[in-house]
DNA sequence: CGACGGCGTTCCGCTCAGCGGTACGCTGTT
DNA sequence: AACAGCGTACCGCTGAGCGGAACGCCGTCG
């Protein structure tokens, strides 16, 4: 089905033209044509074509290298209503948490299988993760994914948990019935844990921001460092309320 | 000109699907079908089709009361690679700043007469600034735009000064003349300051992030803060320590 | 209450935008 | 010198996309 639709998206301009703009990756900075090719299976001529009218619209830049994804499309995504308030209203619990820590912090959505991160925000000497704004990680193995995952409805629970659970390190729970077990407890206390789960030497706290009504989980905020200086337990305290004044602020806002 | 372009954009495509997610303004969230045919010009039916398309590329989301920019959106957006690089590296530096003054802090790139404002960070008693994460403000009337118009090429430079300067407030500076006498000293500087002229009760100052070649701006960091609690002139030194930082740290990543 | 105006949706036949195979010129590499 | 991979340019066929028209559904008038 995702190859059907794949295979139809590419019979439509538009269809074309997201296949080369979602062809870069998170980590791609800039593209050359053939590559665009390959990744999108364009034929050349058409990848040129498409290429360029997507410069024509300031979605892409044209650099001596190759393609890469423009400002213009940055801006679009800014627009995003939900994201971006989100996200601003996030902002002034972000800061907090880091002020007290001074560790990496986090705020991500949940998109089926996969974390979202919305924000970063670290200072000079933040740990190394692999995350980044805009970048995607698997849930089973990152704090914020397990408590999203914890708040998600039995059915997208149990997807999750039925498909394979791709192991990233050698302390990646991978077994379906003790992170299940996990995500109860996560329940509970209102917060999950990470220990080198997704990457070795990092440890992390999350808590969900929840809708008024207490279930469904928004997004989620972290607090990430390293193996030896960070202990997260100690830290379950404050992102727990910071992202309950999140919740709040939200509801109020949704009401207002 | 400009007409030109966008009629010749409405006969293609992409064009017009463009157009629909162009006609998102900053403060848009949802807009109803007939507000877009209203925005874009495109007929109705037409209209109805292309947004259709989005939602199924995921570029819009469908709500009860109309469309809205998707997440789908925002996440490409934060692919672009100069512009998320960019906030990456300085979100360190921006730490440091808010910590030191607790006042909101913008990281800004210029775009023609505009300034477009990729990160704002604040805490809970930040001032109200009419400025947004992806908004636009003229360069004419604050610090971050004077900053970076001082380092631009006298050509661009002239561009802005010989069209009209819109009048914001009492306080905004519309003489071209003026104006042309503050950047200068500005450049000497190495900040701008804003006194409410964009908005009133508002103070800023702003450093420009300058390439190696200790010139051109490639973005600028302001602090702003509310009349009565605030003065910039304290915080010039800092904020210009901290954008050359950055700046330092820019040049030496293209490099190595 | 009936007429109306604005809304979202659907339909359908015409046509030209877009398609992609083909060919070319330019590099570096073998 | 032959080659391989790249970006670019051309061009005739065709179906994707176009938009005018018509429809059903509300509210809001007179």
């Amino acid at each position: 089905m995702e190859h059907q639709r794949d295979r139809d998206d590419l019979d439509t301009v538009l269809g074309k033209a997201l296949a080369v703009l979602r062809a870069f990756g998170p980590a791609d900075s800039v593209l050359p044509l053939a590559e665009l090719v390959r990744r999108t299976g364009l034929a050349k001529g058409t990848a040129h074509r498409v290429a360029g009218d997507l410069v024509h619209h300031r979605l892409l830049d044209r650099t001596e290298h190759g393609y890469r994804l423009s400002g213009g499309l940055f801006e679009l995504g800014l627009r995003a209503a939900a994201e971006r308030t989100l996200v601003e209203l996030a902002m002034p619990f972000l800061q907090d948490l880091y002020e007290r820590t001074h560790e990496t912090v986090h705020l991500g959505v949940r998109q089926g299988g996969e974390v979202l991160y919305l924000t970063k925000i670290g200072g000079h000497r933040q740990a190394r993760t692999p995350s980044r704004t805009g970048g995607r990680m698997p849930v089973h193995c990152t704090a914020i994914g397990k408590v999203l995952l914890a708040h998600a409805d039995e059915e997208e629970l149990t997807a999750v948990l039925s498909g394979p659970l791709e192991r990233r390190t050698p302390r990646t729970v991978v077994a379906p019935g003790l992170l299940r077990r996990q995500l109860a407890k996560a329940v509970e206390a209102g917060v999950a844990y990470e220990y080198e789960e997704s990457t070795q030497g990092l440890l992390c706290v999350a808590a969900p921001v929840l809708e008024p009504d207490g279930r469904t989980a928004v997004a989620a905020i972290s607090v990430t460092g390293p193996v030896g200086r960070f202990r997260p337990e100690p830290h379950a305290n404050t992102v727990r309320s910071a992202a309950a004044a999140l919740g709040a602020v939200m509801a109020g806002r949704s009401r207002g």
